[in-house]
DNA sequence: AATTAAAGATTACAGCTGTAGTCAAATAAT
DNA sequence: ATTATTTGACTACAGCTGTAATCTTTAATT
């Protein structure tokens, strides 16, 4: 799996929200959030590229830059990473967390019912 | 929050299993799964301490360390920014991702079913 | 008492990360 | 055409990480 740090997953994860990007569209994307300097953006961009995360065209002198992974795919991984790390893979200790602390709301609640009662329709 | 890398969540992991413990008591913990070197322990154990993660006392020229945090208290506060960062904070795409890709065992759903009945019973 | 071994402290070092600055080439403006 | 600007490439640099090796002190052995 492709390693990202964090910035470079706000980086991305700006790419996602629309593209192919050019660099200065993603740092106009990413100016509302973060203090980042241009060059900064930049250089994570590059980083990305070289990393194999964001391919690029180039567009006279301006690249055109498109995430490699879906946003689903990659943040799938994470999560299966994340899981196992620090839950031996068991994601209900995760969510136990989150209502023990009350960091559930009832949104959450039916979200997860409806997540649950997808997934018993597909097992039939 | 303290911020450790995976390494050093690993060893404090160690520690956590059972405490105080000494450094060779880690290290045969580690031994099984880990192919760390004796001295890479120790390194991560003094970086867990100088992190403020683990406290030690002397015990004549032995350490006794001892987390200074819990583990759950730990895996949640690293849970919720792991979940804001990749779901915008919302836990349901997370358990989501998983049951679409074929992640989730009948016995994570009756885990997460139990988990939402007590949530349901806790709010009365 | 002298020697050896073990524990922790200190040092090492390359690769990753955050955070830019500088440089060279291409384009836009005059 | 010349100059100024913008883009991406390359360079910088300190702190974190993984992964130990060496040094110093104290305890165990002979």
């Amino acid at each position: 799996m492709i390693e990202l740090s964090k910035a470079e997953f706000e980086v991305l994860d700006a790419v996602w929200l629309d593209y192919p990007a050019t660099a200065s569209q993603v740092i106009e994307r990413l100016s509302d959030d973060k203090e980042w300097h241009e060059k900064t953006i930049k250089t994570l961009l590059s980083r990305l590229v070289k990393k194999g995360a964001l391919s690029f065209e180039k567009q006279g002198r301006l690249y055109n830059y498109t995430p490699c992974i879906a946003r689903e795919e990659y943040t799938l991984k994470e999560s299966q990473s994340f899981v196992e790390r620090f839950f031996n893979g068991r994601i209900a200790p995760l969510v136990s967390g989150f209502a023990k602390s009350e960091q559930l709301s009832q949104n959450d609640i039916d979200e997860l019912k409806k997540v649950i009662n997808d997934w018993e329709k597909q097992q039939k």
